[in-house]
DNA sequence: CTTTGGGCCTGGACGC
DNA sequence: TGCGTCCAGGCCCAAA
C-alpha cells in the first residue's frame, strides 16, 4: 500500500529514467484501471519530451513539454518496474497495463494487480483544478505544514484523530500505516476526539510526522539502489513499524507487563484497522 | 457544513 | 487438495 514515502521513492526512482527523455512508444493494456484511460491518452503521449517527474500527495505528476501533465496513482497494489537499454524484458504480466519506452531506450511497466490505481492526462493549465488535486490539504514535509497549521486544520473536528489524519483535505499524502505510526511516536491514542489535538500536541504530531516520513523516505531510497530494476513497495517492506501490523506484541521500549496490558491493541475505526498503544497512546 | 458507509478490485490467508 | 469467505485499503460519492 504505497503511501507518501513509497511514492516518492517510485518518483526518484523515474525521475532518473524519464526526465529529458522523449516517450518513443506508448502501450495501453486495458480501457481503464480504475476509471478509464482519458480520450486519446497514447496520442497525446506518444513523442512528447519528459520535463520533470514530481509528486503531490500520493500522486506522480509527469510534466510533458507541451503543458500535459500525466498524473498517475499507484493505489493498493501499484508498482512500477524500471528496465534500462540492454535490459531483458520479461513476458507481458497479466498486470501490466501501461509500458513506456523512452528514446534512450528505457522502458517503464506500470503493473496493478487490484487496480485501485488510475492515470489521468490534465490538459495544460488544468492540473491544480483537477478533481483529484484540488481538494489537497499541505504537504507534510513542507514548511506550510506545521503544529499551528495542523492544529487549526483539526479544530472543531468531532473525528477521531485517526480519521482525520487519513483525510488528506488535512495533511496530504498520509495513509493508515504512517497514521499508526505517527501517532504511536506522538503518544495520542487514535481515538482521541481531532479537535483537541492543539497546541503542545498538535506541534509534536505535525513533528512526528515528517519524522516517520523521512525516515522511510530514506529506507525506500537505500533499497532503491540495491534494486536498481524496481521501484515502490521497497521501503514499505523493509521499514520496520512499531505498531502497524503488530497486535499484541510489545511496543518499542514498552516496560509495561504483556501478560497484563495484551500488548499492542488492534481495533477498528471508520471500518480500517487501527493498531496503538492503550498505555503509552492518550 | 460535517460525518458515515458503500463500492471498487484481486491475491493471499485461513478454515473446513 | 479444493473450495468458500474474509481481509487488505485509497478515494469518490451518496446519504444522513
Amino acid at each position: 500500500m504505497p503511501e507518501l514515502p513509497e511514492v516518492e521513492t517510485v518518483r526518484r526512482g523515474l525521475a532518473p529514467v524519464l526526465e529529458g527523455q522523449r516517450l518513443t512508444r506508448v502501450l495501453q493494456r486495458r480501457p481503464d484501471l480504475r476509471f478509464p484511460f482519458p480520450d486519446k491518452f497514447v496520442e497525446r503521449l506518444t513523442g512528447r519530451q519528459v520535463m520533470s517527474v514530481d509528486r503531490r500527495a500520493k500522486y506522480l505528476l509527469v510534466r510533458l513539454d507541451d503543458g500535459q501533465v500525466l498524473i498517475g496513482h499507484l493505489g493498493m497494489s501499484g508498482h512500477v518496474t524500471i528496465f534500462e537499454k540492454d535490459d531483458v524484458l520479461p513476458e507481458p504480466g497479466a498486470h501490466d497495463h501501461v509500458v513506456f519506452e523512452t528514446d534512450a531506450g528505457a522502458t517503464v511497466i506500470f503493473t496493478d494487480p487490484r487496480r485501485f490505481g488510475f492515470m489521468d492526462l490534465a490538459r495544460p493549465g488544468e492540473l491544480d483544478s483537477h478533481k483529484m488535486l484540488a481538494k489537497l490539504g499541505p504537504e507534510p514535509l513542507s514548511n506550510a505544514f506545521n503544529g499551528p497549521a495542523l492544529a487549526a486544520a483539526l479544530k472543531g473536528r468531532n473525528t477521531p484523530i485517526k480519521a482525520a489524519l487519513l483525510d488528506q483535505r488535512v495533511v496530504a499524502g498520509l495513509g493508515n500505516i504512517y497514521v499508526a505510526e505517527a501517532l504511536f511516536r506522538s503518544g495520542i491514542s487514535p481515538r482521541r476526539k481531532a479537535r483537541t489535538v492543539q497546541g503542545g500536541r498538535a506541534v509534536r504530531l505535525a513533528g512526528r510526522i515528517r519524522d516517520v516520513l523521512l525516515e522511510a523516505i530514506e529506507a525506500g531510497g537505500s533499497s532503491l539502489r540495491d534494486h536498481r530494476q524496481t521501484s515502490g513497495e521497497l521501503g514499505y517492506f523493509q521499514h520496520n513499524f512499531a505498531v502497524y501490523g503488530r497486535a499484541g506484541d510489545a511496543c518499542p521500549g514498552c516496560d509495561c507487563d504483556l501478560a497484563k496490558t495484551g500488548g499492542i491493541k488492534q481495533i477498528v475505526q471508520s471500518g480500517r484497522s487501527t493498531f496503538y498503544c492503550a498505555q503509552r497512546q492518550r
